[in-house]
DNA sequence: CGAGTGAGTTCGTCAAGTGAACTCAGGCGG
DNA sequence: CCGCCTGAGTTCACTTGACGAACTCACTCG
């Protein structure tokens, strides 16, 4: 346990990273790049987002180096631009398993997961697991010692 | 690449997940509550969250089973009640940490993350991995195919 | 008995999300 | 050339949610 006036609150990672993808529909956005989809009018159809709150956050995403707008055009159309990963967007890889993990642990209702992750290369499933630099995996959060680090200036 | 019909968006665990912690603060009170945080007055000075909000985030997590409420009395005060973390709230620690790996690379702005996490057996270092259950550990998103799995019914 | 405190509720105000209707640019068929 | 279609986006009226200050309530202490 850290004693709590002994942080930062106002500089921590996790209230920094919401602020970037906490709003609705952000995260949702990004699993379904991750699933592959790239235009407007198909995230549209898939999440079902109002209109306007979905051109402000792929915007956002796309300021926040996110995704990027690359042009294309399918034939027989006007060029348009459609929403790609950048590699900090890849990076949020893991958040959204972990959501994902949890969720099929504990909404399953019975049910199995509707979407299982496997390794390209093996065809094992894939999960997510916190590992410390001397290669012990360990078992949750009780292994782990949160210690605030001191502020160099 | 999974085909975008091919699975069935309503019973996705990542919005599921979101649905039962991706409101305003209830991440950031989790984040406390790891880092030890137990009574509702030390989570609003901590958080700075209006009250009327913190009171109905913590009704939540306590109805869905990640917070619970335990009596406890200070000496010369009636008895009050704290929250502490559940098993099920305990899991959602890999969230937690996913979110602030992804900050502390892109939100650090030239200086240290203020919290560092450390294992508490051996004291290096710890981060998340994506690892398959034939002991590979993943570089990232790239190495993961996603599968849709047939429903049951 | 009166003041103090932790926890919570109420309330007016303001920001954000929602769904429908409208705009706009360009390609296409006639 | 004209009117229509489509993807992307904006506007608008409405509802929901967040905010901060003030109020309540139960209990302890002096």
């Amino acid at each position: 346990m850290v004693s709590e006036a002994l942080w930062d609150r106002s500089r921590c990672s996790v209230a920094g990273t919401l602020a970037v993808v906490g709003e609705k529909w952000s995260l949702l956005v990004l699993r379904e790049a991750f699933l592959g989809v790239r235009r407007f009018a198909d995230f549209q159809r898939v999440l079902g987002a109002p209109r306007a709150v979905l051109t402000d956050r792929l915007g956002t995403l796309v300021e926040q180096g996110i995704l990027r707008r690359v042009p294309y055009q399918a034939q027989g159309e006007r060029q348009r631009h459609e929403y790609r990963l950048t590699p900090k967007g890849i990076d949020l890889y893991p958040t959204l398993v972990a959501l994902m993990q949890w969720g099929d642990r504990y909404l399953a209702d019975g049910e199995d997961a509707p979407l299982e992750l496997r390794h390209r290369d093996c065809g094992e499933p894939v999960h997510l697991a916190l590992v410390c630099d001397a290669g012990h995996e360990l078992s949750g959060a009780r292994e782990v010692r949160p210690q605030a680090r001191v502020r160099a200036d």
